[in-house]
DNA sequence: CGCGAATCTGACCGATCGGTCAACATCTGA
DNA sequence: TCAGATGTTGACCGATCGGTCAGATTCGCG
């Protein structure tokens, strides 16, 4: 059974993601879990602590996709690449609310720790894409697969198949993987057998 | 000579995407532009009307590149389709700052009659290219093309030669022209003819 | 049972929000 | 010159914001 803090964290997360940080009420999130708003405070002592409790699960897994692709071989683009594609993109769906908070609305939170945590590890492994030849257009590249995706995922006006995530994972991994590829050969790196069917 | 109103033109656009629209109040705006919030409010007669000022001229350029490519042309994809992404990509740069806004912020800023309308225009072109073959992938193609634009342009911490306009215009042009070409042929379809130098 | 800890709430606080208004300054043309 | 349009301002308004606090309620456990 969910307890009061899940039920804040799963409502707030929604909240954020479709109304905004800025735009979403202590009260409206309270309302929303049928609590009132000085138990929100109780669980969580401020609106930032709920919006680190928000994010933090998402950058945590963040992290630990890191660790295990290694970030050395996304540097000279072998195989690394393909299969840090894949985690990245499961990434992206899983936590899409919560990429989509802090890709887009991390120019208007500064100062708060948790957006200059996520802000840090995109910068990091935007680098490394970044040291590979074609400086400016690698980071184009990266900079735009991530943008795009987020924006993709979480309410963009271009009416997706919604309860198809199986589709939508097969094209974001075609996609992100052809924006991500090292040189400008190799199109669909990802073949059919790594997905269900079309 | 600038008028009183083209200085507050100014400052909401650059506030706007910076801090958020929620995150910018009529006193901020009133204080960079060294006047008090009521001369604000004496200009614009409310806050919607100031934001609807500073992204409608973005619009209106949005619906003339439209016309002139011809939107027919972009569904088989031939030249227009080339065509297209140059004056899109030149669009995209002119008017970063409102397309950040109207982009990323979009979701925030329901029932605001000029956020509808961008909204109206994006879903507009992304029917276009859906309509070609492999739906869905066609429709995240073009969602990150533009998602991934409107982030990369406007605050990303993706360090990015800030000054080089030309060389992220190239970039940009090569990258969304692979995004949206016809089918997964036709690798950098925008020669280096069509650019200033690498 | 009983008692302390954990949970929850309504009332309240200062600050800031977008917006109104009457008064004042400045400019313009007859 | 002077009257009306235009521009600007400080004072003020109700509403809502994030946050505090004392007290009520419920829960776990000896």
């Amino acid at each position: 059974m969910p307890t009061t803090a899940d039920d804040l964290r799963r409502v707030a997360l929604e909240e954020f993601a479709a109304a905004g940080y800025l735009g979403t009420s202590l009260q409206q999130i309270a309302d929303r879990a049928g609590v009132s708003k000085a138990t929100v405070l109780y669980h969580f002592t401020s609106k930032e602590v709920l919006l680190e409790a928000v994010l933090s699960p998402a950058l945590d897994q963040l992290d630990g996709i890191l660790g295990q692709v290694g970030l050395a071989g996304l540097q000279r683009g072998g195989d690394a690449r393909t299969e840090f594609v894949e985690r990245f993109v499961d990434f992206l769906i899983e936590h899409r609310s919560a990429v989509y908070i802090f890709v887009n609305q991390a120019t208007s939170l500064v100062d708060i720790p948790v957006v200059e945590r996520a802000n840090a590890e995109i910068e990091l492994i935007s680098r490394y894409f970044e040291e590979n030849a074609g400086s400016v257009e690698e980071k184009v590249r990266f900079g735009v697969a991530l943008g795009g995706a987020a924006y993709l995922l979480a309410g963009a006006p271009v009416s997706l198949p919604e309860p198809d995530l199986g589709a939508l994972r097969h094209a974001l991994i075609n996609v992100l993987g052809d924006l991500l590829a090292p040189s400008s050969a190799a199109h669909s790196v990802v073949s059919a057998s790594h997905t269900t069917a079309d």
